[in-house]
DNA sequence: AAGGTCGCTAAGCGCTTGCTCACCCTCCGG
DNA sequence: CCGGAGGGTGAGCAAGCGCTTAGCGACCTT
């Protein structure tokens, strides 16, 4: 319930978004379409989180969707940058796709409340924010599918259908966003850890020195 | 686009909604809220596309919401029947999984209309339908989390975490319902063999025998 | 002190929503 | 030929929606 906590833990998002007045409003925004959907959200709704009256939204953003857009926009440019720190980095494949997997996961986790938005509110968008967003969805699908195919050639994985598996790695991920529950057993870091497991064996790798004995 | 195609398809759903203005309405619904969700589908809507008026509607279900409770216990009913036909079917513990896994990606890929309903709108539901769905989704998790249970103590799997990875399981096939399109390149028989591959990897069962070499 | 700007509010407009109600067909037993 | 019943409609109600507009007070510059 309190996802004000959430949202400042850690490395303090929507830093970027300024004025004041024009953060609280989005913030209270990620919160409402998290809890009842984009659709369900009223204006007089966010605009109370944020102890505002109605009009106020307006002088901050044109439209509601707007708010979506910008919501949608800085999401997936962090997801994005996520994943393709992972693939850009040092290492074998196996271990830039546990490092990968392990941060995409930790974010969704961590930051369930935003990535909830972020991950399932895509077809409120208006139809030329809903491409531009596509494009970036596409550049994360690109980043993962780089790693497996480059542990393929390397052989170090042995998978079949790299697109498919791809797919799946990118779907198991983001469906932490819908299930994770910060009042739960796991932490956001046990989740991440257990899932990057999961994947490395996905991916035909051997599981040693990730923390999952053989026997 | 033409979903009515899809939902008569194969086994011929809905069958067992009567009578028949009753059963187009409850079609209807199904096809709009997958398009745009619950919140965002008119009751006027719906009864459009069945070929009525909008008070038609009120004759044969008390509320919208009673509309999708309906499709939501059905669906769900379905689900879990496919779920415990494979848990409790013969065979080893693997080959109950690789079972399950793709019964359950194979209803979800072509009825994904339907599953995107089931899965994705049960926060609109009123409170006391959707303790009933929960319920049902429990049990849902119980039977895969049996299948692991029972390959762990036979020898068959290497599964360190089988609540982690039960509801990894699950998770990774409800999101198809996410991505799927009737469209795209797979077929949902793929995509269910596919994905029973992948998840016997998950669980560090031998992949022999499921069409994917060791090398 | 005057005047401009900026962030904000009270009030409300035009429209759509879920849902209702009075009425009307068509069918069917007597 | 009648009368009741059940599935259907046209019109519309109260409420709530996204969004606009006129105006207000605190603050800055001159």
């Amino acid at each position: 319930m309190d996802s004000a906590e959430e949202t400042t833990g850690g490395y303090r998002p929507w830093s970027e978004v300024t004025p004041d007045a024009a953060r609280r409003l989005l913030v209270a925004a990620v919160e409402a379409f998290a809890e009842r959907g984009y659709h369900a959200t009223t204006t007089r709704d966010i605009a109370g989180r944020a102890g505002m009256s109605p009009a106020a939204l307006y002088i901050h953003y044109k439209t509601k969707e707007e708010l979506l857009h910008r919501i949608s926009r800085i999401g997936h440019d962090k997801a994005l940058e996520i994943l393709e720190t992972a693939a850009g980095g040092p290492g074998s494949a196996a271990e830039r796709l546990d490092a990968a997997v392990r941060s995409f996961v930790l974010w969704h986790a961590a930051h369930h409340t935003t990535a909830r938005v972020v991950q399932y509110e895509l077809d409120a968008l208006a139809p030329e924010h809903r491409g531009e967003i596509v494009e970036l969805r596409q550049r994360s699908d690109a980043a993962v599918r780089r790693i497996l195919a480059e542990g393929v050639a390397a052989g170090e994985f042995h998978v079949p259908d790299v697109p498919g598996t791809t797919l799946a790695v990118l779907s198991l991920c983001i469906d932490v966003a819908r299930w994770f529950n910060a009042a739960g057993r796991r932490t956001p870091d046990e989740v991440g850890a257990l899932y990057a497991d999961l994947v490395l064996r996905m991916v035909g790798a051997a599981p040693d020195g990730s923390g999952t004995p053989r026997k």
